[in-house]
DNA sequence: TGGTTATATTCCTTGACGGTTATATTGCCG
DNA sequence: CGGCAATATAACCGTCAAGGAATATAACCA
């Protein structure tokens, strides 16, 4: 699950966690949407495939990715007990007494 | 976002976060707990904080360190797309012997 | 077979991270 | 005030990760 969380603590794999959203593909289509170079993808396709969160199909000189999505159901699972968080506690009150300047970054 | 999960992607912030699952408490509970240095955890809470995943309380020479739980929600959201992926694809056999605590899965 | 395409791997450099020790800061109490 | 307790910051070190360039590998095609 950490092994999870740290592949996906990288903007560019999430990136390629979310291109492959919409289906598999092979590692040309991810080079060209990526600013990084190939060999940079394939090392990150390499990490994400490490941590489980990608599978491979060999189509002819290409590799076809595709996610997996088994650890993100993992960290889906972690985060429960802190989902009672903003739940049932703290919601509206935690935005009211909010004085911190968050700067938050916004979802996907 | 991704620097929420920057910050959880380090095992002992991990373990520090769900410490603060029981509610606030002092660094030197934290420390007791983890097998660091104590400015290895001050730099651990600073990152945490850094992220807006905990908050600070200044207690007398104390700081009560708690949870934060807003960017964990944004990581919550940003699985939302990949839920669907073990939600409708690979689990028949896991919605059957369904034993998670699920009441947001609605039904199709 | 040779050449071209698609991807992986190697090597190297650079920068960030986590850890420790030492020191600064701040608040309490005698 | 002096000293202790709790925490933060600074300075430094070793390791690791991400990036590019160059090269290897493998499959297709002429």
């Amino acid at each position: 699950m950490v092994a999870a969380l740290a592949a996906l603590a990288e903007p560019h794999r999430q990136q390629i966690l979310d291109l492959l959203l919409d289906g598999p593909r092979p590692v040309g289509d991810l080079v060209a949407a990526l600013p990084v170079s190939q060999p940079a993808v394939s090392k990150h396709l390499r990490v994400l495939r490490d941590a489980g969160l990608v599978d491979v199909r060999v189509d002819a000189q290409r590799r076809l990715y595709s996610i997996r999505p088994e650890p993100l159901r993992a960290v889906d699972e972690w985060l429960a007990p802190y989902r009672r968080l903003w739940a049932d506690r703290l919601d509206a009150l935690e935005r009211h007494l909010d004085r911190t300047a968050h700067t938050e970054g916004e979802p996907s």
